[in-house]
Parts: structure tokens; C-alpha cells; sequence
DNA sequence: AGTTACGTTGACGTGCGCGTAAAGGTGAAC
DNA sequence: GTTCACCTTTACGCGCACGTCAACGTAACT
């Protein structure tokens, strides 16, 4: 069983000198591993034009630029933003002109994004009602069927449910 | 140009009776237009298993059974049920034995999908706070880079945003 | 006969964010 | 020289719930 004796990323040590930290570059699986995400994800985020890693031959070499990009690609991504969006946003930071434009865009973006999660939760909530009404009601029916034998006259649960539905009378939230 | 003149659906009209309401039938129109689905999704409800209309040569006919179960797979979905979670339980019906079995089976369906959708509230929760977060550090930049001309510096928000990332400070939310 | 208003069966398209082979290249270590 | 350990590109697959043609049949009314 060979041991990793220090293996060195390819990429990331043919360079000898540490650059001032500015000038850093990373290779795909380094930030893989640093962000949590498979190098395929990277590799998509570049095809979607989020991140645009330079080469060396045929390898990506990532740049301290185009970290910053992941983590707002990230962020982006834990608030519900679609890849578009991110990108969106991204291209406008790139044109580099019209500073407040570009925030402001990005602001509306965001108002955006909470209009929709609000609509959302509003939307579970609703669907958590239905689905408590529907629990009030199985429990009900499994007290009234009573911890007895089952199969009682051959009414089938279906039955009782759709005659519930059809009646209107407190029905089950769901099928 | 013909006005509609008390067109009768022809599967539904080739019975000059009204029977006793137990065993109405109906096109694909009709219930789709009561329950305003298309007639696609009737006709992929069936394909999955979850309604099994008769036919009348190659035409579906409904039947009032079939118009219980489109009931409850719509209220289904509304509370996030999938088709399939759906039709496992339409099944657990259609078997017709062990009653208190297939409640039960229904009942933990129902607090699973409570459980799923609590979970999501939180997850939508905890990006509504970022998002606050982002607008709030937005309007701040907003507000530092001040009302007047822009482009003070060629600092890119880009920049701004991703030193603030790389750095910690009250970062944006995302993107 | 023509038009209208329905119905049918395939079968491929959509959006999203990647997963998952397939098939191979490169350089370092043993 | 062979085996890692990592990298590459191409390209199809997936889950979900249908939408959207295409190409056609049938019944009813004008």
C-alpha cells in the first residue's frame, strides 16, 4: 500500500515561490475539496460561464479570481438562486462600468429572490395546514375503526375516503 | 362564426338516462375542465397507475371512481406529494385488505411530508436571513458609494464584494 | 361536403444541476 | 515500465410533471 508522501498537485508546485497570495492558483481538485464540491461541478460552472480558469496544456488552473467567483457562485446557490441568476449578476460586475447599476440590478435581484421564498413558504404553510387536517382526520378514522379485527363489512378505505371527499364533509388533506 | 349551441360531449350524451349519480361517467374534457387540469395529465395520471378509465372503442370514459381518485391525487400534489408517493397509496387502497394497515401506511406518508416540508421552511428560512443580510450590506455600499457620479476609482463591485468575501466582513449574501 | 370540436397514440422537448460512464492523457513514485 | 493519482473531453442519463407537436379518427352540425 503506497502512502501519500506528500504528493504535490501538479500544477500547484511548479510554481517554487509562494506568490503574494494575490497571485495564487489553484488546481480543480483543490478547490473541490476546499468548497465541497466535485470537480464535475466546476467543470459545469465553467461551461455555464461562472468561472473561467485559465490552462496550462490541457488543465484548469484556477485562479484567486476565480475563487472569489466560486464562493459567490456558492452563496448564490444556498439562497435559492438559479445558475442563471448567478450569472447574471456575475457578467454585470464584469462589464466593470456603471457601479450602481450593477448593485442596484443585484439589490433587485435579491428583493426578488425574497418575494419568491416568501411566496413559498407561504405556499408550505398552506400545504402543512391541509396535510395537519389530514393526519386529524386519519387518526380520527383509526380510532373510530377501533383496535378491533379489521375488515369490518368490506369498506374499503378507499371508499370511506372518496365519500368523504365527495361529501365534502372534513376530508383527508390528500389521497 | 358558430356560438356554441348546447354541445353535448358524445361519450356523455349516448346515455339518454341520468343514471343514479353513483354511475355518471365522464370525457376527459369534462374532468378536466372541473378540476382544470389538461387532458395530458389525465391521460399521464393513467399511464402512471393512477386513474384506469373503461374505453368506448378507443375513447376514456371516466368513472365516478376515477373522479374521486383525480380528487385526491390533485389535493396530493397540493400539499407536495409526488405521483408516485400517490399512487403507492391509491394502491395500499385498491388492495382492500388490512384497513387499519393501509391507514397507517397513509398516516406516516402524511407526517414524512410534514417532516420534509418543516425541514424546507427552515432551509428557506435560514436563505430569507441571508438575503437580508446581502440587501442590507447592498444598501450600505449603495449608500457609501453616495448619489453622486460613478466610476470613482475603477474599483469594480465585483472587487468590492469579492475583498469583502475573501475577508469575511459583513459579506453579501450571495452573488 | 366541409367545418368544428372533440378524441386518440406515440414520441420527443423542457428546465435544472449536475452524475456517471467512456476513453484517454500526464507526470511522479516504486 | 507499470501503477497511482490526478487530469481531460464527449456525451448520455436522471428525476418530475407534464407541454408540445405530429398525424390521424369520429361524431355532429351547417
Amino acid at each position: 500500500m503506497r502512502v501519500k508522501v506528500n504528493y504535490i498537485a501538479p500544477m500547484a508546485s511548479d510554481r517554487s515561490t509562494i506568490p503574494p497570495e494575490k497571485q495564487r492558483t489553484y488546481t480543480i481538485s483543490e478547490l473541490s475539496r476546499e468548497f465541497d464540491v466535485t470537480p464535475r461541478a466546476l467543470r459545469f460552472y465553467e461551461d455555464k460561464g461562472l468561472l473561467s480558469p485559465d490552462r496550462n496544456g490541457q488543465n484548469r488552473v484556477f485562479s484567486s479570481r476565480d475563487r472569489a467567483r466560486l464562493k459567490l457562485v456558492l452563496s448564490g446557490r444556498k439562497v435559492g438562486f438559479s445558475l442563471n441568476d448567478i450569472r447574471e449578476m456575475l457578467d454585470l460586475y464584469d462589464l466593470g462600468d456603471n457601479q450602481r447599476a450593477q448593485l442596484r440590478a443585484t439589490y433587485k435581484k435579491h428583493k426578488q429572490q425574497i418575494e419568491i421564498l416568501n411566496q413559498q413558504r407561504l405556499e408550505i404553510d398552506e400545504a402543512l395546514k391541509e396535510l395537519h387536517r389530514g393526519v386529524d382526520w386519519l387518526e380520527k378514522k383509526l380510532a373510530t375503526i377501533g383496535p378491533g379485527k379489521d375488515e369490518l363489512g368490506t369498506i374499503s378505505a378507499y371508499d370511506a375516503i372518496a365519500r368523504a371527499q365527495l361529501e365534502g364533509e372534513n376530508e383527508p388533506s390528500s389521497a
